[in-house]
This record gives C-alpha cells, sequence and structure tokens, in this order.
RNA sequence: GCGAAAGUGGCGAAACUGGUAGACGCCCUGGACUUAGGAUCCAGUGCCUUCGGGUGUGGGGGUUCGAAUCCCCCCUUUCGCACCA
C-alpha cells in the first residue's frame, strides 16, 4: 500500500464534475465573443425539442459537438457553440390537452428540466445565447422573416391535399394515420383539399441542387439524398387531343424514346378530368372517393394496389393518331408533372402491372443489348437501355439518341417542348394548430390578403385558449380572429394557421450569432462573422427535410441580404442513434429489464412467467422500455464516463448499441487514467515535461509512443474517429502503467521523470474534449495552474516519431511465413536477400521455383513460387 | 413501391491510397493479491488441428503476386418518403 491510494485520492466524479462545472459557468469561460482578430470556429448540435427529459440520442450528439468545440477550442479558435430549443409542436398541445394545462407552461417547464440535466454533462456551451423558438422575440422576427420572403414573392397560397379525420374534424400528421386511422378517434382518414400557405423552395431548386457540389465535407449519402429528393429530371412535355372534348391531356415524360409504345394514359384521382368524369358516372365518382380514402404521404399512395378505372375518353397518339384509353388511377401522383402520364407498359413497371390487371395492348419499343423481347413472353416491364423498334423513322437508333431525336421533332412540329421537371414540391408550411408561429396575414373580404404591418408585430398566441375544440383551436377565438384591415380599415378575420416547425429550424443558427439584437432578425455584422456553420452535428433522420428547408432559407435571406454566405453549414457529422435489446412478453407487452428473471437458462417474464423474446437492438423509445435513462447514468458514474462509453463503442456516425457492461468499461479506464497520472504526479514535481528523446531504449520507447499517440488522435479527431483516438490513448496509459510497475524506483533518473510527466500531461491533454472534467483535476494534480480549457493542443515532436528498427512481413504466395526486424532504412536488395535466406522461408519454399518477389518497402516481401 | 446505407470473433469494434485480419474494450477461463473494491494485477481467448499447419471478414463468382477493401450476381438488416421533431 502506498500513500497515494488514501481515500481524498480516489477518483470521486461527482465531487471533480461539480467542482468543474461551478468554475466553467462562474467564471463563463465559454462564452464567445466576436473577434475579428482571430479565426472563429462555429460549433452547431441540432437543438432538441423540449420533451423533457434528454435521452441518450441527445447525451450523443451533445457529447459529439463538446468534442468537436473543445478540441478546435484547444488548435486556438474563437469558437460559437450555443445551445436552444426547437419549443413549437404538436407534443405540447397533446401534453397540455391531457394535464388542462397551457401548452407554453408545460414547454418552459420542460424546457427548465432539460437545461439542468444538460448542465450535468459538461457541455462547453454559451448559455448567454441560449434561445427558445417559442420566446416572444424569436417568433416576432420570424414573423418579419416571413413578410420578407412574401414581399419577394416567395410565399403564396393554394390548394393542397391533408389527411383529415371526419370525427375529429381536424387535420392529421401522417404519424397520426395508422392504418389509414386517425390515431384518436379510429376514424377512417380521408385526403381533402385545403387552402394552405406555402413557400416557393422550387425557384431555388437548381441551386439547391448544384449547391451540393459546394458541400464536399457533407456525407455523400445525405448529397445523394438530397439530390434524389429535388429530383431533377428533363424530359417532353405536350398534350393529347381527347375525342369529342376541346380540352387537351398535357402529360410529361422522362422517356420520350418510348412514345411508339403508349397504349393508354393515367390521370391522377384529383385530376380535373377525373373529376369531370365523375359528376356523370357515379361508379367512377364511388372509385374516387374510395381513392381519397388513403393517406396523403408519397409512400402509402405508392404502395397502394395498382387500381384503375376507365374514364371512357379517347386520347390520340400525336404522332399515329391511334386512339388509346384513359384511365384514372390510384398511383398517379397529382403533385408531379401534369397530374397525367403516357403509359409505355412495356418499359415502365406500374405500366405494366396495370396493363395486366385491364387487358391493355403491351408494345414493345425498346430491344435490349443481346436480346429480343416478344410481348408474349414478357414477365416483367424492361427499363433499361436498347434500341429502339417498331418506332417508324426512329427505328435502330440507340435510346438515347432517340431521347433527343423524339424531343426535337415534337418541337419541329410544334407539338411539344423539352420540359425540366422537379420532384420537389413546394414547402407548405401552414399548420392548423394553436402551439406554432402564427402566420402574419389577415383576409379581408374587400382586399383579400393582407399583411400584418411591420409595426403591428408580433402576432401572440392568445393564452387563454380551449383546446379541446375540434379543429384549430384559433378557429374559435373572436378575440383572435376578429381584426380590422390595415388597408381598409373594414372587418377582417386574421389567418388562424400557423408555421410549420421546420420554419424555426431554418434560421435558428444565424439568430444565435446575435440572440441580444432587438432592431430586426439578424445583426448583420455579427452574423457574418460567425457564419458558416463551420460544423452542424445532428440525426441523419434530418438528411433531408430540415437540411433542405434550411439551405433554402439561407439562401433566401442572402438574396435579402442578411447573410453572406451561399451556404449554412460547411461541414455535417450525422450521427446514427442509440440502441438497445428489447424484451417482450406476449401477455404484458414490452418488460423493462427488472420485469425479467432468468429460469433454467431462459429468460421468462416476473409476472406470468412466459418466455421473454429479445429483440434485436432497437432504438431506444419509451414505447418499447428498452430506454437507459442519462440522468441515472451522470448520477452513478459520473458525466466523463458517459461521454467515454459513447465515444468509445461506435463511430459516431453507426448506430451505438447500448451496453452496461461496456459503461463499466469506461468507468475502469478512467480510474486506470487516475492512478497512472496521480502515481505519477507524485514522483515529478519541479520536474518539467521531456523536450528531447533519450537514448535508453526503454525511455526512447515510452516517448515514442508519447508522440506517435499525439499523431494519432489529432489525425483521428479530424475525421471524427473518437473511439480509435480513445484505443490509443488507452494504449498510452498501459504502455505508461506497465513501464512503472516494472521500473519501481524512477526518482534518481530525471530523464525517466521527464518522460513520465510528459506522457502523463499527454494522455490528460489528448482527452480533455472527451472527458472535461477529470482531466482538468489531473491537470491540476499534476501541479498545472492554468485550466486545460485555456491550453493548447499538443503537437507530435517529428524526431520523436522516427523508429530506427521495423517489423517486414515476409510472405510466400501471399500468405504470412516470417516476420523480420530490420533497421528502417534498410536497402531493398538486403531486405529481398534477408527474406530468402530466414530459415522460415527457406523450408516453405523446399521443391519449389521462386517466380518472382515483390517488396513493398516498409511492409512486406511477397515471394511468388510453383 | 421509391430512395439511402450497413453486413468482420461469444459481443461493440479496428485495419491510412489493395499489403501482418481482429488494435482497443466487453464477456469468458485459469492464477495472484487483500484496506472485500464499481476492486486491482498476471496469463489465455476467431474457428479447426494429428501442434506441422489448415481455415476465416453475409453467400457465390471474378480481377490481382496479394482482396474485409476493387468488379458482377444473390441474401439479410436498418433508415427516409414532405403535417413527428
Amino acid at each position: 500500500m502506498s500513500a497515494s491510494d488514501s481515500q481524498e485520492l480516489r477518483y470521486n466524479p461527482q465531487a471533480v464534475e461539480a467542482k468543474w462545472q461551478q468554475i466553467w459557468e462562474k467564471e463563463k469561460t465559454f462564452r464567445a465573443v466576436e473577434d475579428r482578430q482571430r479565426e472563429k470556429f462555429y460549433c452547431l448540435v441540432m437543438f432538441p425539442y423540449p420533451s423533457g427529459r434528454i435521452h441518450m440520442g441527445h447525451v450523443r450528439n451533445y457529447t459529439i459537438g463538446d468534442v468537436i468545440a473543445r478540441h478546435q477550442r484547444m488548435l486556438g479558435k474563437n469558437v460559437l457553440n450555443p445551445m436552444g430549443w426547437d419549443a413549437f409542436g404538436m407534443p405540447a398541445e397533446n401534453a397540455a390537452k391531457k394535464q388542462n394545462s397551457a401548452p407554453s407552461r408545460w414547454t418552459y417547464a420542460n424546457i427548465d428540466a432539460m437545461r439542468q440535466e444538460l448542465k450535468t454533462m459538461g457541455l462547453a456551451y454559451d448559455w448567454d445565447r441560449e434561445l427558445a423558438t417559442s420566446d416572444a422575440d424569436y417568433a416576432h422576427w420570424e414573423q418579419a422573416l416571413f413578410l420578407k420572403l412574401f414581399d419577394r414573392g416567395l410565399v403564396y397560397r393554394k390548394k393542397s391535399l391533408v389527411n383529415w379525420d371526419p370525427v375529429d374534424q381536424t387535420v392529421l400528421a401522417n404519424e397520426q394515420v395508422i392504418d389509414g386511422r386517425g390515431w384518436r378517434s379510429g376514424a377512417l382518414v380521408e385526403r381533402r383539399e385545403l387552402s394552405q400557405w406555402f413557400l416557393r423552395i422550387t425557384a431555388y431548386a437548381d441551386e439547391l441542387l448544384d449547391g451540393l457540389e459546394t458541400l464536399p465535407e457533407w456525407p455523400a449519402t445525405v448529397r445523394t439524398m438530397q439530390a434524389n429528393w429535388i429530383g431533377r429530371s428533363h424530359g417532353l412535355e405536350f398534350s393529347f387531343d381527347l375525342e369529342g372534348l376541346s380540352e387537351k391531356l398535357p402529360v410529361y415524360t422522362t422517356r420520350p424514346d418510348t412514345i411508339m409504345g403508349v397504349t393508354f394514359c393515367s390521370i391522377a384521382a384529383e385530376h380535373p378530368l377525373a373529376r369531370r368524369v365523375a359528376d356523370q358516372n357515379p361508379e367512377i365518382a364511388a372509385f374516387i372517393q374510395e381513392c381519397m380514402k388513403s393517406g396523403t404521404s408519397e409512400e402509402s399512395l405508392e404502395r397502394l394496389e395498382k387500381k384503375g378505372f376507365d374514364t371512357g375518353f379517347k386520347a390520340i397518339h400525336p404522332l399515329t393518331g391511334e386512339r388509346i384509353p384513359v384511365f384514372i388511377a390510384n398511383f398517379v401522383l397529382m403533385s408531379y408533372g401534369t397530374g397525367a402520364v403516357m403509359a409505355v407498359p412495356a418499359h415502365d413497371q406500374r405500366d405494366f402491372e396495370f396493363a395486366q390487371v385491364h387487358g391493355l395492348p403491351i408494345r414493345i419499343v425498346i430491344q435490349p443489348p443481346g436480346q429480343t423481347l416478344e410481348v408474349a413472353t414478357l414477365r416483367e416491364a424492361w427499363t433499361g437501355p436498347g434500341i429502339m423498334v417498331n418506332s417508324q423513322l426512329f427505328d435502330g437508333l440507340d435510346h438515347e439518341t432517340g431521347k433527343t431525336q423524339v424531343m426535337d421533332e415534337f418541337v419541329r412540329r410544334g407539338l411539344g417542348r423539352r420540359r425540366t421537371h422537379y420532384r420537389l414540391r413546394d414547402w407548405g408550411i401552414s399548420r392548423q394548430r394553436y402551439w406554432g408561429n402564427p402566420i402574419p396575414m389577415i383576409h379581408c373580404e374587400r382586399c383579400g390578403v393582407v399583411p400584418v404591418p411591420e409595426a403591428d408585430l408580433p402576432v401572440s398566441l392568445p393564452e387563454q385558449v380551449d383546446l379541446h375544440v375540434q379543429g384549430n383551436p384559433l378557429d374559435h377565438l373572436a378575440t383572435f380572429t376578429d381584426v380590422f384591415c390595415p388597408q381598409c380599415h373594414g372587418p377582417a378575420r386574421r389567418e388562424t394557421d400557423t408555421m410549420d416547425t421546420f420554419m424555426e429550424s431554418s434560421w435558428y443558427y444565424l439568430r444565435y450569432c446575435c440572440r441580444d439584437f432587438q432592431e430586426g432578425p439578424l445583426d448583420v455584422d455579427r452574423v457574418n462573422y460567425w457564419m458558416p456553420v463551420d460544423q452542424y452535428i445532428g440525426g441523419i433522420e434530418h438528411a433531408v427535410l430540415h437540411l433542405l428547408y434550411a439551405r433554402f432559407f439561407h439562401k433566401a435571406l442572402r438574396d435579402e441580404g442578411l447573410v453572406a454566405s451561399d451556404e449554412p453549414f460547411r461541414r455535417l457529422l450525422t450521427q446514427g442513434m442509440v440502441r438497445k435489446d428489447t424484451l417482450f412478453c406476449s401477455e404484458h407487452g414490452w418488460r423493462y429489464p427488472v420485469e425479467v428473471a432468468e429460469e433454467g437458462g431462459t429468460l421468462v417474464c416476473s409476472a406470468c412467467r412466459q418466455p421473454i423474446v429479445v429483440g434485436r437492438n432497437e432504438k431506444m423509445s419509451k414505447s418499447k422500455n428498452n430506454v437507459v435513462d442519462p440522468a441515472e447514468l451522470i448520477r452513478g458514474y459520473g458525466a466523463d464516463t458517459a461521454r467515454l462509453f459513447m465515444l468509445f463503442a461506435a463511430p459516431p456516425q453507426q448506430d451505438l448499441e447500448w451496453s452496461d457492461t461496456g459503461v463499466d468499461g469506461a468507468w475502469r479506464f478512467l480510474n486506470r487514467l487516475w492512478r497512472l497520472v496521480r502515481d505519477v504526479a507524485v514522483l515529478v514535481p519541479g520536474i518539467a515535461p521531456a523536450q528531447t528523446t533519450p537514448d535508453e531504449p526503454g525511455l526512447k520507447e515510452l516517448r515514442t509512443k508519447t508522440h506517435e499517440t499525439i499523431d494519432k488522435v489529432g489525425r483521428d479527431l479530424e475525421r471524427f474517429g473518437f473511439n480509435t483516438a480513445i484505443a490509443a490513448v488507452m494504449e498510452l496509459v498501459n504502455v505508461g502503467t506497465r513501464w512503472l510497475s516494472e521500473n519501481q524506483t524512477p526518482e534518481g533518473n530525471p530523464q525517466a521523470l521527464a518522460v513520465l510527466r510528459e506522457l502523463a500531461e499527454t494522455a490528460v491533454l489528448l482527452l480533455h474534449p472527451l472527458v472535461p472534467h477529470i482531466t482538468e483535476e489531473l491537470w491540476q494534480i499534476l501541479g498545472q495552474g492554468k485550466p486545460l480549457a485555456f491550453q493548447s493542443w499538443p503537437k507530435a515532436d517529428p524526431q520523436a516519431l522516427v523508429r530506427g528498427e521495423i517489423t517486414i512481413i515476409v510472405q510466400v504466395n501471399g500468405k504470412l511465413r516470417a516476420k523480420l526486424t530490420v533497421p528502417a532504412d534498410i536497402a531493398q536488395a538486403d531486405l529481398e536477400s534477408l527474406a530468402h535466406h530466414d530459415p522460415a522461408i527457406l523450408g516453405n519454399l523446399q521443391g519449389k521455383t521462386v517466380v518472382k518477389t515483390i517488396v513493398v518497402p516498409g511492409r512486406l516481401v511477397n515471394i511468388v513460387a510453383k
């Protein structure tokens, strides 16, 4: 037993963490101040919805962000690392209904609770910049931005489809529609048209797509997903004449090369032509009604069994003059293109299936290279490349050339035009809900739609509101809706739609830059100092919507002169989910681990003794009883253990599997670190860290390892390899600990003490961004006055990295047969000869003839022999 | 349905541009120690083995001196799909 084992020198995370959190808070260590002399670094994590408790997903997200922010700070950057709350949204309304309380009360109480929890994680935030999107000033300036967009023509109203619950008389979110029924009422959901507010994101479609190429530090997967989402396609738009009707049927196609294979047309259920027929034909009206009884999501539409109904109309093929039928089909989207398509069953799978069901002709017009398709044996559509056939003057053309020539022919004859279409639709921002930012508009019978004058902003949410009414509560509040028209001063009605919460998250990163600015939404100077965000971190589930809306909003504000950059987020990291096993009992449903017992080697439900089905790792979720409460973890092990486990268990982009024993492992490592640094600290008062490498082999190895670790951890953090960075420091700590136990009395060896101090300080410095509390404390124990938060990141000494000897592997026919330890600067010929004369190799080569020898310098020798 | 990813020991994972597969950690086995601690330390730990070696990165082919890594086909799992945030 040594004196250093005494009680007060044991690692006590609770005391250490409280101590440093208080110091950081009191000293405002992480307050960010604009300083044009210094290089800035804006580190941003996706802000949370204030659900009331933080969960492991938050812990992971904010730990990753914190490591990056603290690392950049040590690299000398002026770091902005803010935190706030995405505070509007449906859950507050649902909770308030349940508790007979107000959404704002519920929300702000949750924020207070979550802020408290977050503070126990030791995150390096500038809390002075905290914001909640439901704050009066945030809502105010968002309304002002909305009006600016309105002035620029980027806001308009149009009819669009919503999920309508006929019993509750309310609009449902897609997630509130379960198997086609309303989650509360259980009523069959209908598609219904409503006048709604839209932002013209499609005006920026090209820039949003092309801009992806300026974002090399975004994950390729996210860029691909956004590109697919925008879905720019080049094609042909033309119209079919309709027999006996004056109007035409416009269609859009990306496959003009299949024009001669058209055997019918399909239109959406909402298509005007479909409605026309419905008026006269009750059967068709019933079919359209049937189509309207599915959700509005693209998924639900496309998963439908392909169904259709003949309208009786005949369209005239523009090139052949052939009469072809027009069908209503439930898989045609009114929101894409013209809501009508030319159908080519031989070369489109959906058309193929549809034609089979309805007995429609199939005509092959593209023959794939090397085969000949026949209608009689066709089992599925051929959508690949090929040569055009049965296409008159286009016969024999490669289908790509054919595309161009068919379009040229249509344009030349005035039958159609080339068009670029997008899958991207304009952004519907109207929500028929109370707890959101009001859309600042007024409806006047005489003047039409009139914006609320800027001087009258903000339009505030009324606090006294009955949430239990059907539909949008704001509709029923005369004190809110009854206003005078700002133009004619006559009686008018206030808009009651509130904004999509994606509006708030589209510009919060800008408001953080100038949280206290009161003259307008944004203080341009400060915003332009901090922007763009250098590192954005959040869940992959936001790959498309939030990240696309925010990019659009940013570009629109740029054109308004409020920001200078073209893109808001320079570098993006999308982290995976936190998952854990689930335990399911057929009798009692999802069980908590404590509700499960082990009997005879199998798990059973402790209530009913039924066997438990252990689920694969699933996303932590309250409903599945597989959540681990971060607060409990932090109370038990401390924030540093929680952070270390999160960072070590998996690379950040990947899903993380929860493991209680893994947490123990993290805890044990911090204790090993603590003991090593404490033991070194006892030995090295007054000793400076080593500046040069001693000649003694053991010390030389220690110092080389120290600097190799600096080198590796630096590179690892750069590429978010937190797990391998930790592994590298673990190796360093293991090496240091072993050296210390094998060299009991290094007191008389100043060189050894200097190397030891350098090793211990290095481990502490390198780990500081990851586990900030314990490292601050150890830094102090090492006798350092200035906190680690103000220290610079260590630099590897290039001379210490040079190794004299290296290990070379020797292979015979690609298989490992021997290892050689050779001088690092060995000549290639010497190495080759050494390999050929190695006893193990000689044995292996017996009876074989050497064909050739491949030498990879510094790595291996491969002898090819027969 | 469309789109995007991922498959490596008992488990989480590592392997820079094709060059020692399994670093680091967990679990487990054997041993040591005792201020009995959330211990700690030492040794072992992919599989098979006649102890020479053989074999092994979801499956099947291919390219290469050499493939977890590159190419083709197949299988499985996860995520997103516009009113959840």
